[in-house]
DNA sequence: AAGATAAGCAACCGCCAGCGA
DNA sequence: GTCGCTGGCGGTTGCTTATCT
């Protein structure tokens, strides 16, 4: 039998993500919700299979990711979890609020794996081998507070995400209502960060120290959303009658948010 | 300074399970 | 029971960046 393929691929763009495309992504699915990948990108305006949609959501643009360096505690949970789950690498980042499979995957593969490996040889017969790469993740933990985030394209646009606000990676619990100032986005250039000010003009401020609140302030507001919702895609003609779905009108946008289950 | 190499990471691919018709 | 569709998962690839020589 002849395999579907995922979509069509003719005409399909690949490869990395742009700014533009993430927009158009988190405008879409913030005002209507994911309620089918496959459909979903040709009303978002993105030449893109839905898989890949799909797979940019998950893993960088939704609520609540958490970006940056490990912490100690986390890399620990990390090698327990493979210890009696193996490689079921979503089952071991259901424990850990904020990381993804893939990117906890991808820091298995490129420190934890070694680090384990290093370390049995080191317990064996007491050598070590240098690695060409000082990694601060292995050799100095208390460096993981001095740079918590890692920036890629999107973030020059988007807030960091809040970690606590939901105990489930995949929920959004809620639009926190902000104050008079919202912090938007980080200028990844620089170290100011992007905020808006009560007539909601965005202005650059000097970025303010990451460590302790910037996980924990409730940063993800609808002024952000005011910001990047667009008009340049197509509303789905029928919306999910799923009940899961909970929808929700801001004075701040044009049209309701699907909050997803 | 420039090329080589290793490390890090975003994204793709193919398979599988669940679900409804 | 089967078929087709969809979402989800894990393995892998390939590009970019950092470091070494």
């Amino acid at each position: 039998m002849v395999r579907t393929p995922c979509c069509d691929k003719t005409g399909l763009k690949k490869g990395t993500w742009t700014p533009e495309e993430d927009r158009k992504l988190i405008a879409y699915v913030t005002k209507y919700g994911y309620w089918n990948w496959r459909q979903l990108p040709k009303y978002a305006g993105l030449a893109r299979c839905g898989k890949s949609c799909r797979l940019r959501w998950m893993n960088y643009l939704r609520p609540n990711i958490k970006r940056g360096n490990y912490t100690k505690e986390e890399e620990d949970t990390i090698i327990r979890l493979h210890e009696s789950l193996g490689n079921r690498w979503s089952a071991i980042a259901a424990q850990l609020p904020g990381r993804t499979d893939n990117e906890i995957k991808n820091h298995w593969h490129t420190s934890l794996k070694k680090r384990l490996k290093r370390n049995s040889i080191t317990n064996a017969n007491g050598a070590k081998d240098t690695p060409k790469r000082k990694d601060p993740e292995i050799y100095n933990h208390d460096d993981t507070e001095a740079n918590p985030v890692q920036e890629s394209n999107l973030v020059d646009i988007i807030p960091p995400i809040l970690e606590s606000s939901s105990s489930s990676s995949d929920q959004i619990s809620s639009l926190s209502m902000t104050t008079d100032i919202t912090s938007v986005g980080k200028n990844t250039n620089t170290t100011d960060e992007l905020i808006l000010d009560n007539n909601n003009e965005a202005v650059f401020h000097p970025y303010a120290d990451t460590s302790g609140s910037f996980w924990t302030e409730p940063f993800y507001s609808d002024n952000f959303y005011n910001l990047y919702i667009s008009n340049d895609f197509q509303a789905p003609s029928l919306l999910p009658a799923d009940p899961g779905f909970a929808s929700v009108h801001s004075p701040f946008l044009d049209g309701e948010i699907i909050l997803w289950p």
